[in-house]
DNA sequence: AGGCAATTGTGAATTAATTAACAAATTGTT
DNA sequence: AACAATTTGTTAATTAATTCACAATTGCCT
């Protein structure tokens, strides 16, 4: 079997840009589009876009451009896992809740399919149209249905806990969103998004222009 | 006046997770740190912190390491603004709640002064500590208090719209945390927090691992 | 059908980011 | 007071990411 190129972080970031743009072009019902379209929609270089493609073979054709609909085939093929992958959340606070309301049905390969909470008045309940279990079970409700991606959205002192336990019981990438700068073996894929070092980047490059 | 070398955003973003470590090595009461620590920490090679040390001057002394106290200073005299930068945030949302208690006191130079919405449960009430006030003043209370900074964290539909009476009314930099890739002028920093493409990112290269 | 204009696909060139490497400096030790 | 062991600061080397540039296509127009 084929295998195929690994793909730098960069280009995954936007292909996954790129898709969105696709889906809203398939919405409005355009069939084609130019590199230079998709280009001047996620702020990048037309040569940028043609690079990207070339991680996946579509064929574009001069004066017409990509066929919107093969093209968002090949980055479903591309990005997506094969089959639908469940992914749990802990921490159901204001964070929490947002991205679970935030991601009900986005996409078709990526499922919530549980929260995780200590807090009485959200546990057995559904929030944000995803059930919620008290943390204690966490781990076995990892285990037992073998989850390989989490969301941690607690607190910054419960965070690195939390990480050892999900990486206990075999998880393999996490979507961090507390404060907090994770250890995790190298064999587990750590996303952070820092809220506060984004803000500071904002003011950072706001000042010195104009 | 000696104008400073121009920091690439790598390097910034490098620089406020060194200052979140310092801090920490500060609460516990450790006076040195040496390169190699701070870059385990951070997850980068001793020759990367050293190397974005080199934006700013600071002596460390061999067999002693950088003084956490210097270090912190130096790195507030590069990264934050010289007067209290008033920052406001739209949307009220779970994301947008989540936000605001999360940055109360987070850093002197940092003030979330205001946030809008439209809800009337929300307009003339302090939620999480912050005064919100009802979307149709945004404009005024942006140009009468000069606001540079602005949080989107409205749903999609209303995010352009929002971002063109920002800068309309004057704003620099905007921290977008809605599904949208908005259009601003290029003298406009934006910064984008994609959720969904982080996930995916997640989902991607926690594949492929063991 | 032939020519014009636009756009793709991709090596080559350029620029940016990271790592390597090592002299200079400093501390503690004998 | 010389030595040994570290760790810094920085230049050079390497690797990665982006842009350039242009031949090869293709559609459209006359």
């Amino acid at each position: 079997m084929m295998v195929r190129k690994k793909i730098p972080e960069k280009s995954v970031e936007r292909i996954c840009r790129y898709r969105e743009i696709l889906l809203e072009y398939q919405s409005i019902g355009k069939e084609f589009i130019f590199s230079h379209e998709l280009a001047s929609e996620v702020r990048v270089s037309p040569a940028q876009v043609r690079r990207d493609l070339m991680y996946f073979h579509l064929k574009g054709v001069p004066q017409q451009g990509y066929r919107v609909s093969e093209f968002l085939y090949e980055i479903d093929d591309l990005i997506d896992p094969k089959e639908v992958q469940d992914v749990i959340l802990i921490g159901v606070g204001n964070l929490g809740k947002a991205i679970l309301s935030y991601f009900t049905h986005k996409r078709p390969k990526l499922s919530i399919v549980a929260a995780f909470d200590v807090d009485a008045n959200k546990v057995d309940r559904v929030i944000s149209g995803c059930e919620c279990f008290h943390m204690r079970d966490l781990q076995k409700f990892t285990r037992e249905r073998e989850i390989k991606i989490a969301i941690i959205t607690v607190p910054a002192q419960e965070a690195q806990a939390i990480a050892n336990t999900l990486v206990e019981s075999g998880i393999r990438g996490i979507l961090n969103f507390s404060p907090v700068l994770l250890k995790v073996p190298a064999d587990v894929y750590l996303e952070c998004i820092d809220i506060t070092t984004s803000l500071e980047k904002t003011v950072y490059f706001s000042r010195g222009r104009r």
